[in-house]
DNA sequence: TTCCAAATTTAGAATGATTATAAAATAAGA
DNA sequence: TCTTATTTTATAATCATTCTAAATTTGGAA
């Protein structure tokens, strides 16, 4: 599991300064199980930085994707990017009518790598594994839904 | 795997036409392996239908998305958005240096399902697994460019 | 065939996320 | 403190995608 030491000590060996914008976006990232947005991070960061710039989220994010310590998800239903700090193979799930994304654990996952490496020669820097649906909930929503037109 | 005919009858059971137009993008989109993007469909088709517009191609491809028969795959290293009309279990891996995305049968994820429904009960809609990394040719052609410059 | 209404395509404008640029602010070291 | 490189900021620019309204095409009915 990442944790925020994680990601600065990777920005800080790349060389980078540790400024109190970076560092910030650092904590949301691990602290958050929402998989935010560039736009999400930039709302939330805003009270404490008044003079924060979506530049600087982006050129974090960018930054951090690129040492491999962030993955990116688009597409997941809603048509915006998360990010997800969490780097370990897993399935992100993605509910298409909430547009929440939840983290599981797979056996089958933790096993790809492995399997890929094997039967293309390729050599793997990264991963994403984005399944959608209906989260419990929303099927809920939708059957009631579907008895009120009937009735 | 994906005939033309998947695709196309696909459209027509959601009840749309079959203009030529949205026949040449089916069958583009089956024939290829080369996960073309939105642009790429539009320049190929371009010579066939002078008048052939974005929209159409963008429109098109939403549908046939929404319909679960092609999948989108976003970046993939090359930061454009592709499209593939393969939505069997399988991963696709795409390699950082030179944008070509492969596709790879897998034991592990035809079992992937199965066990993201038992362990989340969400009711699974599609998916897409994205592996990113260096293909053999690019990994000789980086390891040559490390020894040029060593000399 | 001819006509009609609905669906589709088209061209171009609008949107909006992301990137680029240049100036101001900040940090680290001498 | 002074100096210099890095970083942040504000704003402009870019570019993929979406929207809109008009023109075209389609399939069916007469």
């Amino acid at each position: 599991m990442s944790t925020i030491t994680t990601l600065t000590s990777a920005l800080q060996q790349a060389g980078m300064r540790l400024t109190p914008q970076r560092t910030s976006i650092c904590e949301l990232l691990v602290d958050s199980d929402e998989h935010p947005t560039a736009a999400m991070i930039y709302e939330t960061l805003k009270p404490r930085f008044a003079s924060l710039s979506l530049a600087t989220v982006y050129n974090t994010l960018d930054t951090l994707v690129s040492l491999g310590v962030v993955n990116v998800l688009g597409h997941a239903g809603d048509d915006k990017v998360h990010y997800d700090a969490d780097t370990e193979p897993h399935v992100n799930l993605a509910c298409l009518s909430c547009s929440k994304i939840v983290d599981i654990p797979s056996e089958h996952v933790t096993h790809l790598d492995a399997e890929i490496t094997a039967a293309s020669g390729y050599k793997l820097l990264g991963a994403r594994v984005l399944y959608y649906g209906l989260c419990p909930a929303c099927q809920k929503k939708q059957a009631r839904q579907a008895t009120m037109k009937r009735n």
